[in-house]
DNA sequence: TACATAATTGAAAGCGCTTTGGATGCCACT
DNA sequence: AGTGGCATCCAAAGCGCTTTCAATTATGTA
């Protein structure tokens, strides 16, 4: 069943069936009623494809998920589109996903872009200095950056959290609790948000005169497994930090393992902070020692780009350019004072 | 940049730069290597959407993502994406994700089948007699259903583990150890899986004349907290089970923080196997007692269903219609023989 | 040399929708 | 009666691609 089909079965040209169906106001408003219970009867759906091509617009956003062989799935890119979802389905949005090798994102985003697939761009996994950017602001569609670009000029819509501040307010705390041998557990070097959480690190310990050593931080993907590694390291060194600031709740689910593997307890001999995206898998109060944490939801975002995306298609209003989240910083029993020598 | 402005950038006809591209045989060599140089430097890339248009096809797979406010993301269904991705991804495919809500999800099929979007259906969380059947298969669209529809005749092509032999299995296992007070931690009732492994669990508790309590069995959705819950519930009866039976390791975390907060020993006083989707974020064996598990993973699932569903829509060579995957009983510390009272 | 055959290329007709630029009829008003 | 304005409706032109059908040229054969 088609528009054609349909006119002629009500005996109307395709214009006024669309136009009924759009919602113009050039048509009778009997006609529009007698459309809208034709197209019930017979459950007439026009044809995205066709609309797309004729408008240009196809009510979808577009995204690239990094994948490959042995690349695993990573939690957070569920729970974000969790969020996107939760948002486009109240506007009868819907996705397209582009699965491409991480090390292909550059081209995947052009390739969705230009594929005229999608109204618009939503692009995560930041990195410092990223050629993304350049090439999504030559390509006059709209787009939302999670986090931001380390090193390139800020003038791009994006919605980040304060990963800075997030890091230095833990790393005060831990600095208050007199510990002074600190080691960061951070994700992939080249990601922004790591960059920016190191600097956050760095700036709070510097303000005491500390430095943070380099054998004092690991860079590897969020994943329990490099959590234990990186901890088992830690927990090797010869002046052994008391105080872990870790990237990611999965991090952090690795690094206690360890912990608790080498006979030490969690906020006694180690105090530990991971900040949280408030996975509904890792709560940071169901651990077995309940954690402390810089919070903010992961989901939350989501559902606030899918918002700011819709409505720049939707041509709704204007919004906010640039967001930045503040994050919570919530103490529970995973950090103490330091342990007396 | 489109096929028009192309060709006439050429001095050829849309016909001949179409066959170029789309390796059509009866094209000058020299002619199509004109072409190709052509798109290299101009970054030509088709319309998609005119494509699907003028083919019917678009190369994307489509599936619901149930999803709402509130409703909790399901690390299952990231990682089954994941494995769909890895496999569309060489195939130079994208999915078309429309989300729904949960309660939505025969509407939201098929308005996704009709929009002209997508070249075939992936379907899952399957229910018994799930009234999705009827409609895909009044489609004339390929799809593939993951898991199965108890109490439909399974004439649709589907792949799907054996959950009766898994839990049958697993059970199995736990009488020979001794145990004859039973407990079965199920997903949401009306689910396939879970209908299935109940049946596998009962019929290999009933050769040796025991029968499964209703208060004994739990139904709930997936989440560590649920787990902790069923299982603080199953602690708290008179005679208290001592082999519990869970089809997720997501629900074996809470079920575990459950036993430990009771003082009890896992592997000893409570024994546990767990179904195990083989999540990166749930390794059985890195829990603090390693898991006894079934296993089968939801990743290579999802290639699996990516090649049948892609490589029908290529019409690739015929897949098979139905498979069903045995599952594996790995025995790891989490069993024990049953305490004497 | 003449003619069948194969190799290349093009013109044009869709695919199903939206939208521009009229038509048409009806009314009030001068 | 003549005119302008309004409410409705429609024919037809795209959107950018594929594909059918036909034309043209090159090649081979008798």
């Amino acid at each position: 069943m088609n528009l054609k089909q349909l006119s002629e079965l009500l005996g109307l040209s395709q214009t006024t069936v669309s136009r009924a169906l759009n919602g113009y106001p050039e048509v009778n408003e009997a006609t529009r009623e007698r459309v809208l219970q034709a197209v019930k009867e017979t459950g007439y759906r026009p044809n995205k494809a066709a609309q797309r091509l004729a408008t240009g617009k196809a009510g979808s956003i577009g995204l690239v998920m990094p994948t490959a062989p042995g690349h695993q799935s990573d939690v957070h890119f569920g729970e974000f589109l969790a969020g996107l979802g939760e948002e486009a389905v109240r506007h009868d949005f819907h996705f397209v996903i582009m699965p491409a090798d991480p090390d292909d994102e550059v081209a995947a985003l052009r390739r969705l872009a230009i594929s005229g697939n999608v109204d618009a761009l939503f692009v995560a996994y930041m990195r410092g200095h990223d050629p993304r950017l350049a090439m999504l602001k030559s390509l006059s569609m709209p787009y939302v950056v999670h986090g931001r670009s380390f090193g390139s000029e800020p003038d791009y819509p994006y919605l980040d959290i304060d990963n800075e501040g997030a890091f230095y307010d833990a790393t005060r705390l831990l600095l208050q609790l007199g510990h002074t041998r600190f080691a960061l557990m951070n994700g992939p070097m080249h990601l922004d948000f790591a960059i920016r959480r190191k600097n956050g690190v760095i700036s709070a310990l510097a303000e005491r005169g500390l430095a943070l050593d380099e054998g004092c931080m690991s860079h590897a993907l969020m994943t329990d497994e490099q959590g234990l590694l990186a901890m088992e390291h830690f927990l090797q060194l010869p002046e052994r930090p008391t105080a872990i600031l870790c990237s990611s709740t999965v991090l952090a689910l690795g690094a206690i393992r360890a912990v608790n593997q080498a006979g030490l307890r969690l906020g006694e001999d180690i105090s530990l902070i991971a900040h949280d995206d408030v996975l509904p898998l890792l709560k940071p109060e169901s651990f077995s020692v309940p954690l402390t944490t810089t919070r903010s939801s992961l989901r939350a975002a989501g559902v606030r780009i899918a918002q700011r995306l819709i409505g720049t298609v939707k041509q709704a209003g204007p919004f906010p350019d640039q967001e930045l989240w503040k994050t919570e910083l919530i103490v529970r029993a995973s950090t103490g004072p330091v342990p007396q020598a």
